[in-house]
DNA sequence: TAGTCATTTTGTTGAATGACAATATGACGG
DNA sequence: CCGTCATATTGTCATTCAACAAAATGACTA
């Protein structure tokens, strides 16, 4: 005997068919999400609001790290095609990267949108 | 002297006003985060393309992870609102969570887009 | 109630991550 | 060149995380 009181649904027993639909997030997009998976990552790209940019120890002292943590945090953040940099003279400035982010949301909303 | 070479954006120095816009992502949507930032979710998210429905013995055997194992990412899944299960006797169904999905999308959406 | 099945919880271990101090790189000004 | 300033890199330590096996919970059946 099998399966007497539970009742499946009828797509439930998984997507076999995966020719048209994402089968996998684009790896960009991964990288995005790992990105912002960290609350550290998370309040320094509140800084960020409003297309400001900062530098590297403006990041590090508004957020309360070291200047060494600002740094590699943003060089994930910059991976993950949330920020992009450019360099003036010594400093660095970094700012919200606003193709990178616009691509993997719309990455993402394509997939999560086959989901449910 | 200060700064010969190089021109900042005017918005730049930092955001003083936060009234209007988004000065954080809500709690959910950090958890939303968290919870897709993992390969080993993303992998398991794959599985619930198209509305399947599966429980968490077969999620552990597609996956290739013991049953405890997918049975505790699946509980973070479900922290971040990115499933949801129902139980039909013994075993635990997990599918994705549309209205989750749906809502993290528009408060990461609306952060990100004041963003730049 | 006893037994079984699916899931959850609990310890435990190795790997990955986050943070710091210290050092190295790179770009200017003298 | 040499010193200085801002950032990047390296090494180290504490914490967190992913995964497993084993034990506990909960639900159904005989």
């Amino acid at each position: 005997m099998e399966q007497t009181t539970s009742e499946r649904c009828p797509e439930a027993s998984a997507p076999r068919e995966q020719g048209s639909s994402p089968v996998a997030l684009a790896e960009d997009t991964q990288e995005f999400l790992k990105a912002l998976g960290s609350p550290t990552r998370q309040r320094i790209m509140m800084l960020f609001a409003q297309g400001a940019e900062l530098s590297v120890g403006e990041v590090a002292e508004r957020v309360g790290v070291s200047q060494a943590t600002a740094s590699q945090q943003l060089t994930l953040l910059r991976r993950g095609r949330v920020v992009t940099s450019r360099r003036a003279g010594k400093t660095v400035y970094y700012r919200a990267d606003r193709d990178g982010v616009l691509t993997a949301l719309t990455d993402l909303r394509s997939y999560l949108l086959t989901c449910c």
